[in-house]
DNA sequence: CTCTATATTTGGTCAGACCAATTTGGTCCG
DNA sequence: CGGACCAAATTGGTCTGACCAAATATAGAG
């Protein structure tokens, strides 16, 4: 974005912190925009415009009389974002949930794409599962080509509902990955053959199957960024003793 | 929500319908929020809360020099509600790539809480896919069971994001859809194949063969909800004539 | 202790002002 | 004619102070 350097903004950015750390229990008030002024050193008009986007979000409920913090699980899904960047390695539960979710829209996407593709579309993804096939099995080598294939059937799948939704679930979510020089270590026979299935099905135009080998794929994934995560905070339960 | 009543609310619904109805070229700017103001005969704090809404949720880019909008693939999910509501019969296709992502969702949800669920969860879970079984298979009586059901799958799948997305996307759609009075007309048997797999997936405890079913009972819904849809353009555009 | 009437607090809105950055318009030069 | 440059107008970002109506808190009466 490109305001993110307003008072409205940095406000908006503490409280939500704070609300997600649990700093107020659901159904506490909040203190008066006044207070709140004060706190910042601001105006009220930059907490309103603070407390319009956290209502909007679902964190907070602004009424006559005060402002009101809601229950995480009433929030929307920009919080997703935030709610992950909270502590430097984020909570292992939550990327296994961002990722088994990311991969089912991945997966139907693949079904829908193949379902609706056109001769020429057909070509081009054919291509480039063979070329996903050529690349070695690790990570790092096979994260474009994926990105670019994903790319391709969310293309032709054309489905906005999904777009919109991996809009919000990618926000901040692949930086932090990167940032933290993620590469989860696959697991190479595994890998080759959901490869294998994703490229017979797509041979065949099945989107089913190619459905199941998508999320076969991202299952992987899931196995091994667990494994990283739990090393990583390992290692951080080790530098802070 | 409680707030929906103050002028900066109006201002952005509106904003954001004439945003989301192409009246702006992506990129356009938008009119200051002096005119802005003037133009809605209020202030411009008002109007500035009605912007930040509208940032937030990715429809417009503001800068100092102009607040620019942006094309409604860069939007978040938050949109859905509105862009369904733009007409009085929402748009099919948009309507269609609804029930494919929530039945993806649904049907993950499903897997994941076979897989997740202690004895005491599988025995409910069981007891409710019996029930569902029991139902005549129209929508309108199997609507509360299922929704129980998935109630139930969610609770015990304990899967934040796929909560938070649901919550956006619930929001406006279901309303909408009693609204219009919609019972779409199920296939019996193709129902009643699909309840028989989920049975017996749920009580072999096969994740990967539940998810299957609940996402063949959200397609089923997805084929007759078209028809009704495309029917009852029909009718309006008759009405039109 | 309960209930009511009053005073205070709170959000909703507005008007007006200042600043810094951008945009715009015009001018001058090549 | 075209492009570079500069000044003026515009725009968003922020603050102050004010008023209203609704909600809340408080004190007093029963």
């Amino acid at each position: 974005m490109t305001t993110e350097n307003s008072i409205s903004f940095e406000i908006a950015t503490r409280l939500r912190t704070e609300i997600l750390r649990q700093r107020f229990q659901s159904g506490d008030r909040l203190p008066s925009e006044r207070d709140l002024a004060a706190r910042f050193d601001s105006s009220r008009g930059a907490v309103r415009e603070a407390l319009s986007q956290l209502e909007q979000s679902g964190l907070i409920d602004i009424q006559p009389g005060g402002a009101r913090v809601k229950p995480i699980e009433a929030a929307s899904i920009s919080v997703l974002g935030p709610l992950m960047s909270l502590d430097e390695v984020p909570d292992p539960a939550l990327v296994d949930q961002f990722l088994q979710t990311f991969g089912a829209l991945s997966a139907l996407t693949a079904r829908e794409a193949i379902k609706q593709a056109n001769d020429e579309d057909m070509i081009r993804l054919r291509r480039m599962v063979v070329n996903l096939n050529r690349q070695s099995k690790d990570f790092e080598s096979m994260q474009p080509p994926w990105r670019e294939f994903l790319e391709e059937l969310a293309n032709v799948a054309d489905n906005l509902v999904v777009h919109l939704i991996s809009n919000d679930l990618k926000t901040h979510f692949v930086e932090q990955m990167l940032q933290l020089g993620f590469v989860p270590k696959l697991r190479k026979t595994a890998v080759n053959e959901v490869l294998s299935d994703l490229q017979k099905a797509v041979a065949a135009r099945d989107g089913n199957q190619a459905q199941a080998a998508v999320q076969a794929y991202f299952d992987e994934v899931r196995g091994a960024v667990r494994e990283l995560i739990h090393s990583r905070l390992g290692e951080n339960r080790r530098q802070a003793v």
